[in-house]
RNA sequence: GGGCGCAUGGUCUAGUUGGUUAUGACGUCGCCCUUACAAGGCGAAGGUCCCCAGUUCGAAUCUGGGUGCGCCCACCA
């Protein structure tokens, strides 16, 4: 064995050889119980981030503990790479802009790049040492998801839960696509309440305050709450708008607020989620004043084609000029932005795909009860989610790059023709209907949906997804529902929310047992990490720094959930675990078994019991996907027991002349070691592996070997009288208080002391010897005074 | 505004069901090249466990209230 352990050979060694023994293959054909896992497809985006080497390294933990268990473990790998994040990243990469290029030529260009990139990309999940079966793999775009989406659709259609929709959507007029709820984020603002001049029937000035001045060409009424004096008498009469000649009747409604701005409002289709509510309420007309590119309208007037924000200035200087504007208020207030691009949202009326689900609140809410989270506060995410619902969840995506709708409509009646799910994926704008004639109205000619699926309405279909890579259909309900779930806790409301609606309306099941939320990694100060600000750490130099292991060690220093800040000091704690993982084995390497036990030792037994101990521990920590308490206890015993103690403690019998004594501590020292790199296998794969093929190497691989039971130490009536574990501790008392002794006195600790006296200790006056021996002591006196005292 | 979480030596952190002296790491200081390990070993100093009140023989731990920080949701005239 090598002096110094030199991770980066071993690691790249050990991970061909891994994949070359197919140690981590899914055998659809097992006897054993299934553990399945539904991981997370990682967005491409060019490269693995810090978090991703957090999260998934938890979760591998998990699923490497069940490995050890005897589960025949499904944990399937896959990429999400459809969608708005893909089209945006190969922009950036290849310098082009989509709306600008030939639809089809930019989907060649989305799937080529990612034909090139995947591999790297993937290749960061491989060295972290996930144990995946990295042959079990899908893309969400490629021609097998395609499919399960595509059917997806068409099922829910069948079912009656999809439909088309001319409504009030929250658009993005920078991508321009409608978006949903789950994407919409809060930004602080810096804007100005202006107070405007309309007029009432009767000449009077009524004067309103808005921030959004722009949408007065929308404006379709007027609000006051219906208790509000100042505007009691003049509901039901109109008002005129400054600038654009419109008039508008004055309505009470308890949605007006009197304390907000002046207590009479404008309302606008539309400006926010309340201007829906009154236009459908009170059946308001439409006046649509925004294009879906962020311009004005002809409603607009001479404003007409002015981006948003220009029309604003202007008419605020317009109406300046005309003596209408009467105040300018500085706020700052939260609005909502699209979370890819930040951009302002609106919302505007157009034509969508829906999937109705408003109605099934309580069911989901059920289900989030009956699945089994871990930690268990996070179900309040997903609970708080479901309550405040308030949108069908949209899935049609103005976009290119995404899994097609398997619609086309009749020319017509606009009749929706849906592809037959036998020839599935299908691409309307290139494939014909399965149709020639409309049954409706008999006409012939058809209009292909030009729309892409939202990306979580397909990698909501993940378990499935996963799960029918095998044709075999028994093999697919031992897969699904899935063991496990583990998603990061930002995701709770988009993924995970959304594949549990998709489980409850295909199959009228929870997608997964247990889930597994874990939390962020933070930059040292406990702030998010964000390219902007610069302060993101690359997991690929930690790997090139300290090796795979040493990641995942830190990886798994905090609670299941908790964020964990970035500081590389803490880095330093995994290192040194390698370095005394690979000294104390080399040492127990360096001496060879003579055959069985014949006759054991008491600190033998003591270092026996204290590993069941922490076998039993760590077990049921792990069971509750306590990954870090599991590990501090093992850790603890390594360190502590086995290193600063057990070892030191028979280092004089393997020295000695007196073989059995010598045969039971290196039976032990072996027992104990091979027990604890199993334990360890699963934080640290790598090491524990190397050090398991040149130690004991019964198997191929220590990934393959089962976790060791806490069993009761079986010895005579006559042994047990001994009291091995009392006594044990108790010897560990004494020889720390001579360390300190020496220590103290400045003796080196391998010094021989030509006599020493203890007291308090009557109980080990029959371990005399084995006192002189481990603490290099030429005569020891016992006394038997009260307390341990050195004197 | 609603919900959830967190608060422990200079720094980061453990502490599942209340029980002697509160865990470990980094940093600091002292000693030691002891036949696995100097990327080490041994030892030391350093804490009103955020505050207040309560329950209890006993509270870092349980209950109530407060403060600070973080996250999610709502608000967006």
């Amino acid at each position: 064995m090598d002096n110094v352990y030199d991770y980066a050979k071993t690691e790249k060694r050990l991970l061909e050889y891994w994949r070359k023994e197919k140690i981590y293959k899914f055998n659809p054909n097992s006897e054993k119980p299934i553990y399945s896992v539904d991981t997370p497809p990682p967005t491409v985006s060019g490269a693995m981030h810090i978090g991703h080497s957090a999260s998934y390294t938890q979760q591998d933990v998990i699923v490497r503990y069940k490995k050890l268990r005897g589960f025949e473990i499904f944990y399937p790998f896959g990429t999400d790479d459809n969608g708005l994040p893909t089209e945006r990243l190969i922009e950036k990469l290849k310098n082009v802009k989509a709306v600008k290029m030939d639809r089809q030529k930019f989907i060649e260009l989305c799937l080529s790049t990612l034909k090139e990139i995947r591999p790297d990309f993937v290749n960061d999940w491989k060295k972290i040492g996930m144990s995946c079966d990295f042959d079990v793999f899908y893309s969400t775009i490629d021609e097998h998801c395609r499919r399960v989406s595509q059917r997806s659709f068409i099922e829910l259609y069948e079912a009656g839960r999809e439909y088309r929709k001319k409504a009030p959507t929250v658009w993005c007029p920078v991508c321009e696509t409608a978006i949903a709820q789950v994407e919409l984020e809060d930004k602080e603002l810096e804007s100005q309440f202006n107070d405007i001049v309309f007029k009432t029937e009767d000449g009077k000035d009524l004067i309103i305050s808005t921030t959004r001045p722009e949408l007065i060409p929308s404006i379709v009424a007027m609000f006051a709450h219906p208790d509000d004096d100042r505007y009691k008498g003049l509901f039901g009469k109109k008002a005129k708008a400054p600038l654009f000649d419109i008039w508008v009747p004055i309505l009470p409604d308890e949605k007006a607020e009197p304390e907000k701005g002046t207590g009479i409002v404008m309302c606008c289709t539309f400006g926010d989620q309340t201007d829906i509510e009154w236009y459908k309420q009170h059946k308001l007309p439409l006046r649509i004043s925004i294009t879906k590119d962020g311009k004005m309208t002809d409603l607009a007037g001479k404003y007409k084609g002015m981006e948003i924000k220009e029309a604003r200035k202007v008419i605020i200087e317009d109406l300046e000029k005309e003596g209408l504007l009467k105040g300018i208020k500085k706020i700052k207030h939260p609005v909502n932005v699209h979370d890819k691009c930040g951009t302002e949202v609106e919302i505007l009326e157009t034509e969508q795909w829906f999937i109705k689900y408003l109605d099934l609140k309580k069911e989901f809410l059920k289900s989030g009860k009956e699945m089994k989270w871990r930690p268990k506060h996070m179900r309040n995410r997903y609970d708080n989610w479901i309550k405040g619902l308030k949108w069908d969840w949209c899935i049609s995506r103005q976009r290119f790059f995404g899994v097609p709708f398997p619609v086309w409509y009749c020319k017509n009646c606009s009749e929706v023709i849906l592809a037959d799910k036998k020839s599935l994926p299908v691409e309307p704008l290139k494939d014909k209907p399965p149709v020639k004639i409309c049954a409706k109205c008999r006409c012939r000619e058809f209009i292909p949906e030009k729309d892409v699926f939202d990306t979580w309405a397909t990698s909501s279909l993940t378990p499935k997804i996963a799960a029918e890579l095998f044709k075999n259909h028994k093999i697919f309900k031992k897969l699904y529902p899935m063991s496990m779930r583990p998603n990061a806790h930002d995701i709770i409301t988009f993924w995970l929310f959304n594949t549990v609606v998709k489980s409850r309306m295909h199959d009228k099941v929870n997608p997964w047992k247990d889930i597994m939320i874990s939390g962020w990694v933070l930059d040292p100060h406990g702030k998010k990490m964000s390219k902007s600000k610069g302060n993101t750490i690359a997991p690929q130099d930690i790997l090139e720094k300290y090796g795979a292991d040493v990641l995942r060690f830190w990886a798994t220093n905090t609670k299941l959930g908790e964020d964990v800040r970035f500081r590389e000091e803490d880095l330093l704690r995994g290192r040194k675990v390698l370095v005394k993982l690979w000294n104390a084995s080399r040492f127990v390497n360096t001496f060879k078994t003579e055959g069985k036990t014949k006759k054991e030792h008491v600190t033998d037994l003591w270092i026996k019991s204290k590993l069941s101990k922490v076998i039993a521990k760590a077990t049921k920590s792990l069971d509750e996907y306590e990954y870090s308490s599991a590990k501090k206890v093992i850790i603890d015993f390594f360190f502590r027991d086995f290193c600063d103690f057990y070892l030191e403690m028979v280092k004089y019998r393997l020295y000695s002349n007196d073989k059995a004594s010598k045969n039971s501590a290196i039976n032990t020292l072996r027992e104990v070691l091979f027990d604890v790199l199993i334990l360890l296998a699963p934080y640290t794969p790598y090491i524990t592996d190397e050090l398991y093929l040149i130690l004991f190497s019964y198997k191929k691989s220590i990934h393959l070997e089962q976790w060791p039971i806490s069993k009761k130490i079986r010895v005579s009536a006559e042994v047990r009288k001994t009291k091995y574990e009392e006594i044990g501790d108790l010897l560990v008392k004494v020889v720390e208080k001579i360390r300190k002794w020496k220590t103290d006195n400045k003796i080196g600790l391998g010094n021989e002391v030509e006599e020493l006296t203890l007291s308090g200790v009557k109980e080990l006056s029959n371990l005399k010897g084995e006192i002189k021996g481990i603490m290099k002591i030429n005569k020891l006196n016992l006394k038997t005074s009260p307390k341990l005292k050195i004197n």
